[in-house]
DNA sequence: GTCTTTGCAAATGATTTGCAATATA
DNA sequence: TATATTGCAAATCATTTGCAAAGAC
């Protein structure tokens, strides 16, 4: 469950930030989008839809305000483009998950797991280091790319 | 266990490219300095002291082409760098290690960890999904920042 | 001598910023 | 009304690229 408007609305108004139009929509764009994993450009153009005076500068700064309202998060897929995502509330806070990367179609799919924990556990104890966040992608190719690919090497064999 | 200048010149003639001062030098730091994570200007600067001549853009060059050789590894710390370490040859292609970035101050450390292939290999089964690579990144407080920090507070406390 | 590589300066492109105009509270 | 926010255009900054000169083979 990502966040609620009125949840944005009251959390801009405790830390003494002003509701506007546009941190309205750039907020809504991201929820509706909560498993697509959109650009700033990308963001900026569904936004200018319903909304086509705002402006791109808009977009980063709002974008930049959520992350530091901790509502949603960013990933860096090495392409050239930052890409947020609607976060999932606390559950993400200290249990950030992971994606996996399709090298192929260039879909991102996110998912969970635990195994990190132990990995984490870890490295506190053989190395000292303390662990607060971390950052897992792993690429290669998803199952429909897989099946694709198989069928065209069968073809290619006959 | 780097790569050595001479099988580089190998591989470079075997690939119909010239070997080049230039080529030399860059692998030449990025050797010395196989703990360090360097960004492109870090290499220029190094490679400037005995080589008052090259260009920027030939390290930028030179390493993109160690890159496509597999020679070199690249981290984005999303820093607004891109940081180049070189391989550890074969081990490394599909057995990349992963990276302990503290928060505090800045250090990248790799280490190696065998856990991600458990997970890789539930992705697989789970989701149909085919991981070729990975990426792993671990952000906290190493060891000496860990000690500092909890003094400091020790001492508020007093 | 041919073909590749280099150095320089200019271009690129995502993101940021200064500032006057506008919206929020 | 006072302060925060916006839109626009210009600035920034890492990286890339065009091209003529230099280097490798």
């Amino acid at each position: 469950m990502s966040i609620d408007k009125e949840d944005f609305k009251k959390i801009l108004k405790e830390k003494g930030l002003k509701v506007t139009r546009q941190r309205l929509v750039v907020l809504e764009v991201l929820a509706e989008n909560d498993t697509k994993h959109l650009t700033a450009e990308e963001i900026y153009e569904r936004v200018k839809v319903e909304n086509p005076d705002i402006g791109l500068a808009t977009v980063y700064r709002t974008v930049q305000l959520l992350l530091e309202l901790e509502l949603i998060d960013r990933i860096n897929l090495d392409d050239g483009y930052v890409r947020y995502e609607i976060g999932d509330m606390e559950k993400t806070k200290h249990h950030r998950h992971h994606h996996l990367i399709c090298l192929k179609c260039g879909n991102v799919m996110a998912f969970q797991n635990d195994m990190l924990e132990a990995l984490e556990t870890g490295v506190q104890s053989a190395l000292g280091f303390h662990v607060t966040d971390h950052e897992v992608k792993l690429y290669g190719f998803c199952k429909d790319c897989s099946e694709k690919e198989k069928k065209e090497n069968q073809e290619v064999k006959i």
